[in-house]
DNA sequence: GGCTTGGAATAGCTTC
DNA sequence: GAAGCTATTCCAAGCC
């Protein structure tokens, strides 16, 4: 036996850390449920205003993504599209 | 006419409101984004420590549901795997 | 008592069958993922032919949206964008 | 100029192959919805019988995965709720 | 081999 | 309350 100590001294630690982490993690995602339900108001607030919520979302993808590579996307989607013009539909 | 006021009057408080929509999503977003991260720093260290982070994930989801909730769940899984066992495989 | 009948009679039935739904859903599972197989297939030698595998997957997307909602779409986000131009960034 | 060729020799068969990898791709996700409809069916069959078809989705989730992995995992899970039985909630 | 993108499945919200 | 749509989460695979 190379240890003469009890269990406790092992096992309880380590289940308190894990108990930590559990509780540390919540913490973390009742902060990240309330931003959520934060933007739904945002957007439920945009909506009641007239706007398009699914047009907003998509722009605020396409800022995320950055200007350059947005635009990149687009003329090669309109590419592709052209060249099937003529040929599909 | 109704109105003899320039477009500008509707047009762009209109803009000037969607724009105000879209930079709250994303300040909201952003929030959001930290805290994520910070969860993943949290389950990186658990891991660190030899913990099963799956494991982790699983228990967290089964607090939220509920004590209840949850080993109803349980109880009629078992019962069905029990019935399964004299039939397949 | 209500019934004499021993258990079997309703208990055995019931698990045959959950488990014939069992398997159909396993059987219909399989086909599935015979399926998806083929399309990471046909992507992965588009790939090596030059194009561009996300642009295809959103075609195939508006396509399946179908012509009219997607020029909606489109023309919506362009007046959207258009009008945050003179605002945002 | 390295070649007096129209383009139409180089686009139109990209674009020819192009179309033809949507096709294909279009076929394969029908087949593919075909199945996930009947799937569909089959636990709305199974539910209309009295069966909880959140059960049933799990049970095929476990069978998927193997009788082995299943049981590390369920042992696991009972491992880590037994330590935080005495200090959690 | 890890990390990041992409696909599938699940769950929640919205609409009818 | 049912059914479609959206969003998130989970898993796998492909890339670095």
């Amino acid at each position: 036996m190379t240890k003469s100590k009890p269990d406790g001294d092992n096992v309880v630690p380590a289940a308190r850390q894990l108990a930590s982490y559990i509780q540390r993690v919540e913490n973390v995602e009742a902060e990240i449920k309330a931003h959520a339900d934060d933007r739904k108001e945002i957007y439920s607030e945009a909506k009641g205003n007239g706007f398009d919520t699914r047009t907003i979302r998509e722009i605020v993808k396409r800022r995320k993504l950055g200007r350059e590579k947005t635009e990149e996307r687009d003329a090669l989607l309109a590419v592709y599209e052209t060249n099937l013009d003529s040929i599909l539909d």
